[in-house]
DNA sequence: AAGCTCTTGGACAGCGCTATCCTAACGAAC
DNA sequence: GTTCGTTAGGATAGCGCTGTCCAAGAGCTT
C-alpha cells in the first residue's frame, strides 16, 4: 500500500481528495471550527487546534486551492511579471521571487511582457483573473489602465526605486540605478580616461537611469560631450555589442573607454576587440552592468557592477508576503545597493 | 468613465465580476444554456449561442477560473516542470511552451526541479493540487511516485523521445540525443579527427544519451578509448568548461578534438584556450551542443547542434492541448530534429 | 394514432471551502 | 443579581460555476 495514501480513511468519491469536512468529523469539530484552527484563524481552544491539526496529518488533508479562492476572494497565486525571459537578470529575478513564495506555500504565476505596456495590461488582466494575493512587478513604465490594474492588490516593483516625491506610496526593491552608473563612470574617470562613451540597447526605463547617471559624471567632471552617447533600441545581444563597439571605434577613435548598459552588450564589445585586435583595456576600455554569467570569464574579465538580483527577488517577495499578510512593512523602498567589480577591463 | 468598467451593467457587488447568471439574465436563458453556449458544450440553437455570446460580450463577461476548477475539477492550469532556470535551454523550452498554452487560454505554473527527484515529487504534489488541466515535464528520470502522479493528467515529455519499447507509451517531443551525439562525433572523424574526447557536466540523461553516440561513433571506427571520457557531475558553466579543457590538454595532450556536452562548456573551453594560447582549431577542435546565444560570437565561432528548443516547447504544447481536448495524437512521439552547424571550432 | 427515440432547454445540487451570523457561556462591573 | 461585553464554537449561506437529471417537443416507425 503506498505510503501516501491511507485506506483506513473516509475520502472523496471522485477525487480522492481528503476534505475539511472529514477532518471536522474525525477530531469532532464542526468544520467552521476545524477551518479555523488550521489557519490559525480566530482564537480556538488550544485542545482544539491540537485535535484538528492531528487530524488532518492523519488523513493527509491538503486544503483544495480552488475551493479556497472561490470562497475567499483570494487565491494562492502570486502573479510576477517581467518583462524578457531572454535575458538571465530577469530569469534571476524571477527563481529567486518563486523560491521565496513557493516556501510560503504560494504558486508563481509568471507573465513576459516583452518591454509592451499593451502586453503587460492584457497580462494583467488575465492574471488578475485568478484573483491573486499579490503582484511583483518590474520596471515603471506603465500604462494608466495598468496601474489601475495593479492597484487592485498588493503590489511591489522589483529592480529600480520609485521616484521619491512620486504619487504613489507605492513599494519597490532595487537599488539606486542613476548611483551605480554615476559611481561606475566616476571610478573610470579616476582610473584616468576622458572620453568615456555610453552604449546602450534595449532601452528600458533603468537604462535610461544608469545613462543619467554618467552623464552627471561626466558633466562634474566637465566632460559631457553628447556624441558619446550610443544609444540603439533594438534588444541587446552579444551581436549587437560587437557592432556597437565597432562602430563606436571606428566613428570616434579618441574614445577611450566604453560603458556597456548591460553585460551581454560588454561581453560582445569583448569578444568583437579580440577578433579585431584591438587591445582592451590598453586601447580602449570597456565595462558593463549587471555581472551576468560569464563576465568573469571573459577575456579580459570584465569590470562591472555587481547587481543583487536574487536578493532583490527574494527581498520583494518577502515584502509582498507582508503585505499579503496585512502588514505594513518598516520601508516603503529596500535598497539592496550595487557593487562594483573591479577586473581586467578597465 | 473607464472603458472595461460598463456601469449600465448589474454587477457582483463585492468583486465587481460579472458572472453567468447575470448574462444569462440578459440573454433570456437559463444559467446551463448560457454556460453550454458559451463553451460549445453540447447542442445549442444557433440563435440562443448568438444571443448568449452577444450578451457575454455585452457585459464584458469573463469566467471564474477558481468557480470553474471546483465545478469541473478541472483547471485552466497547464504545469511545466524543467531541472533549472540556469540554463537557457529549459528557458527556451518554457518560454516556447508557455506562449503556446497562453494563446490558448492556459496558465502555465512553472516548476523548477534542480535535477533532484525527491523535489520532483513535492512539487507534483504541490502542482496537481491545482488539478491542472496538463503536465509538460522535461527528462525521463522520475520516481515511480512522480510517475505515478504524472499518470493522473494529460502529459507530455519534452526533450528525449521516450525509449522505444517502453513500458507505457507515454507522448514526447524532442530528438534522438544519441543519433545527435553520433553524427558530431561522425563528422569529426570525417574532419580527420583521430582521437575525439567527450567532456560533460550535469550529467543527465539526455547527457549520457550523446555520449552515448559518441561511443557508437568511435567504436564503429575502431577509436574508442575509455580515458576519452571526461564526466563531471558538477553544474555546467562557463567556467568549469574552461577547467575542464585544461584538465584534459594536460593530461592528454594527444587529444585532437573535444566534444563538450553543452555549449557552455565550449564557450569556456574557448575562452580558456584563448587565455591560454592554445590554437584552435589548429592544436585542438571543439565543438559544443544546443546552439546556446553567443555559440557564433566566440572566437572562432563555436560549431556545435542545434536543437529545436522552441519548436519542441511549441508542439509538446500543442500535443499536451490535443490530449487535454480528448484527442489521441496521430503519433505519441513526435521527432523534431537537430541540425549541425559547422562553424570555425573545428 | 400510439409508441419510440432523439434533441434541446431548464432546474438543481453540489464542487470544498470561508465569511457571516448566531448563540451559549463566562467574567467583570455596577 | 442584573446588565453588559467578550470569547469561542456551530450553523448556514453562499463563492460562480458545471454536471446530472428531467421534461417537453420534434421526428420516426409500426
Amino acid at each position: 500500500m503506498p505510503p501516501d495514501r491511507p485506506s483506513s480513511v473516509l475520502r472523496h468519491r471522485a477525487t480522492g481528495r481528503v476534505t475539511l469536512r472529514e477532518v471536522s468529523l474525525a477530531a469532532g469539530v464542526s468544520t467552521s471550527t476545524a477551518s479555523r484552527a488550521l489557519r490559525g484563524e480566530r482564537a480556538v481552544a488550544p485542545e482544539l487546534i491540537e485535535r484538528v491539526q492531528a487530524a488532518a496529518q492523519r488523513l493527509a488533508y491538503v486544503p483544495d486551492p480552488a475551493a479556497r479562492a472561490l470562497a475567499s476572494r483570494h487565491s494562492d497565486h502570486v502573479a510576477v511579471l517581467i518583462p524578457l525571459l531572454s535575458n538571465t537578470l530577469f530569469v534571476d529575478l524571477l527563481e529567486a521571487a518563486q523560491k521565496t513564495l513557493r516556501m510560503q506555500g504560494y504558486q508563481t504565476l509568471m507573465g513576459v511582457t516583452h518591454y509592451d505596456r499593451q502586453e503587460e495590461e492584457q497580462l494583467l488582466r488575465e492574471l488578475l483573473l485568478h484573483r491573486p494575493a499579490g503582484l511583483l512587478v518590474t520596471g515603471r513604465d506603465h500604462s494608466p489602465a495598468s496601474l489601475d490594474l495593479m492597484a487592485r492588490v498588493p503590489c511591489v516593483h522589483l529592480m529600480d526605486l520609485a521616484e521619491s516625491g512620486g504619487p504613489e506610496p507605492a513599494y519597490s526593491v532595487g537599488f539606486d540605478q542613476a548611483q551605480a552608473g554615476m559611481e561606475l563612470t566616476t571610478y573610470l574617470l579616476r582610473k584616468g580616461y576622458r572620453r568615456v562613451a555610453f552604449a546602450a540597447a534595449q532601452l528600458d526605463a533603468r537604462v535610461m537611469q544608469r545613462m543619467s547617471g554618467w552623464r552627471t559624471a561626466l558633466h562634474s567632471a566637465g566632460l559631457y560631450d553628447a556624441t558619446l552617447e550610443w544609444l540603439n533600441p533594438a534588444a541587446s545581444s552579444l551581436a549587437l555589442g560587437g557592432q556597437m563597439f565597432e562602430q563606436i571605434v571606428q566613428q570616434r577613435p579618441a574614445v577611450d573607454a566604453i560603458f556597456f548598459c548591460n553585460d551581454d552588450l560588454a561581453q560582445g564589445a569583448l569578444l568583437c576587440a579580440l577578433r579585431r585586435g584591438i587591445r582592451v583595456p590598453e586601447q580602449v576600455a570597456i565595462v558593463g552592468f549587471n555581472d551576468l554569467t560569464g563576465s568573469d570569464q571573459t577575456l579580459p574579465p570584465l569590470t562591472t557592477v555587481r547587481t543583487p538580483r536574487a536578493r532583490i527577488g527574494e527581498a520583494a517577495a518577502q515584502m509582498l508576503l507582508g503585505l499579503i499578510k496585512g502588514q505594513a512593512p518598516e520601508q516603503t523602498q529596500i535598497d539592496l545597493g550595487f557593487e562594483l567589480i573591479e577586473r581586467g577591463s578597465a
